[in-house]
DNA sequence: ATGAAAGCGCTAACAG
DNA sequence: CTGTTAGCGCTTTCAT
């Protein structure tokens, strides 16, 4: 029981294919009774067109493609779901890719992508990447592309992101409030735009509010929790003693906090922590996470639409939206000493 | 600059598309000489066989589907990156695809592999599910299935599952062990097998060791942490005092770490919890949680490899393999009264 | 209103 | 050794 064609239909029915795809088109040339006798047994013999030839023949696929460094992070689970939430109401289907931060895997999903005439990607980049020749290429031959949260400077296309002077600018200004008066920064990798940005709203701050910046309890983690509660535990075992941490995203912020817990430290009165993003697991930590809420599933749905906008407009290819999005403090015990 | 084409290769050439394709693919029918010259002339071109035309004349497509309920938990992530790493290994490419636990979702994600010829599929079940006609049609064509973690009795195709009785059994035993007198049960949704089995091996264990179960104290929440607080709340402010919380999964052990700590009991003092499949997570929490291992990576390798040896060996169809994996024990606060 | 033919990119008999 | 032909499933001129 191999699937119905065109051609089953057309043998059937004693006409030709084209009739049939006519009919099937509802195309306006076809006899009212062909259509309908065309359409019945379609049905009946349960016929989907077949996407590959629809590729074949028309170079798209209704597929959209997304690039994350990691599924598993709450974050980026969230902004796919704001993502599938619009492509689905528009028809497409998003495939999902993983770069595991990797930039070699990055170029391979990058590839996938334009080989399988996928319509357009949403991207959030690899810490790995500092070429972006895969996407511009692409981009330079008019292939739809869409950067969030981990956007790239260098290409010229919509993005989407947060805004993440201003989020972390608050999270160091609401410590300093709290009456933190030596407050570390554990940053993300340096070469991501998202951790220069974070990092410099909290020089900011402290610039603003006359605490001295030491570059010894600025410290650098890959966003995860486990490098981040070695890193903590080394800032902890340091010499300067730190009654402040802002932690550059929730998963560094998690480390640390396993990492304070550890060293029989207690929050917020020895130390107060704050980290960013909101995921959902943060108000459920002891104590509950102090955090920089971001609009993951709104950005979803943003760059999507962004997207989705690019593939059927290829015209508006010139003005380049940049998206940002507001972020909000979300204060829980980690780091409320005044109440 | 659009992409070359082997048609390109041959007009450059002056030879026809079918000597390309042969020098392509390394015939041994074909002139040294010209081998080389259209390989060169590939080369430079950047050409690469389109995948599309590929899929649409050979019916695969390299591509293999997994499906999973939520890609934002860490176990299903950690099962794909598994997977990914046999497949990857095999020359293919994993697509992921994202149930909800939602069942037509299910239905939509089964019929986008079938109709892109994906070369076969993984899939963890929705909880929504409760009828397998997605399944069982493709499976009795003869597509390669091969089911993970939830899996479905109903289809007659390699599983690869973990004891879910005996981890479930270990861990109520340590709580009895551990002193605890009135045992609470978390499980998950009962359609899904592993929460039945689950359950199982929880009832076993107290039968065994000749506690009375209360039908009170056990209960039922989504595999999330969300609904597993509301759940755990519910519990404690019961009639019955509990002393003794396992819980079905990871997620619904951290729902109810949440909900003890913030009723002010101590773990594992008033009350030892533990949970099952051991997130990364668990064992940053405060007191860090106790769980059941399960070796997702390896689970995710295993069912590759399986769904591999089935696309390349169709005719193996008969004899399904079902590979029970081993769970093991990891105590850790939320569980150790006596050192 | 419908059919015949060409073609999307590629491979695989079948001929030479 | 290499070219010709046909075809995977479908749409789309171009005829009729």
């Amino acid at each position: 029981m191999k699937k119905t064609t065109i051609k089953d239909i057309a043998r059937e029915l004693n006409v030709s294919t084209s009739t049939v795809s006519r009919a099937l088109r509802d195309s306006y040339e076809i006899g009212a009774e062909t259509k309908q006798r065309v359409l019945e047994l379609a049905q009946r013999l349960d016929y989907t067109p077949d996407p590959v030839a629809l590729s074949l023949l028309s170079s798209h696929s209704n597929d959209i493609g997304v690039i994350v460094p990691d599924i598993s992070n709450p974050f980026f689970a969230l902004v796919i779901a704001g993502i599938e939430d619009v492509a689905f109401a528009q028809g497409y289907h998003v495939v999902i890719y993983q770069s595991h931060d990797n930039y070699e895997r990055e170029v391979m999903n990058v590839r996938h992508i334009a080989n399988r005439r996928k319509d357009g990607m949403l991207v959030s980049l690899a810490t790995g990447t500092q070429d972006y020749a895969h996407f511009k290429s692409l981009h330079d031959q008019g292939f739809p592309i869409v950067f969030f949260d981990r956007i790239c400077d260098e290409i010229d296309t919509h993005k989407v992101s947060v805004d993440d002077f201003e989020g972390a600018y608050q999270a160091t200004e609401h410590l300093i409030k709290q009456g933190c008066k030596t407050i570390a920064h554990i940053s993300g990798p340096p070469n991501l735009l998202i951790s220069r940005r974070r990092l410099h709203g909290y020089r900011s701050a402290l610039l603003d509010y006359k605490i001295p910046i030491m570059e010894d309890i600025i410290m650098s983690s890959e966003y995860n929790s486990q490098e981040a509660l070695v890193i903590t535990r080394r800032l902890l075992s340091g010499s300067v003693k730190v009654d402040g941490i802002f932690a550059s995203s929730d998963n560094i912020a998690i480390g640390s906090h396993a990492a304070i817990t550890e060293a029989g430290l207690s929050m917020p009165h020895d130390i107060a922590l704050i980290g960013f993003s909101d995921l959902p697991i943060t108000g459920l930590l002891n104590p509950a996470l102090s955090t920089v809420a971001q609009p993951a599933f709104e950005m979803g749905r943003s760059a999507a639409e962004l997207l989705i906008n690019l593939i059927k407009n290829p015209k508006n290819d010139r003005i380049s939206i940049s998206n940002v999005l507001r972020t909000g403090l979300v204060i829980r015990e980690s780091s409320l000493r005044i109440q």
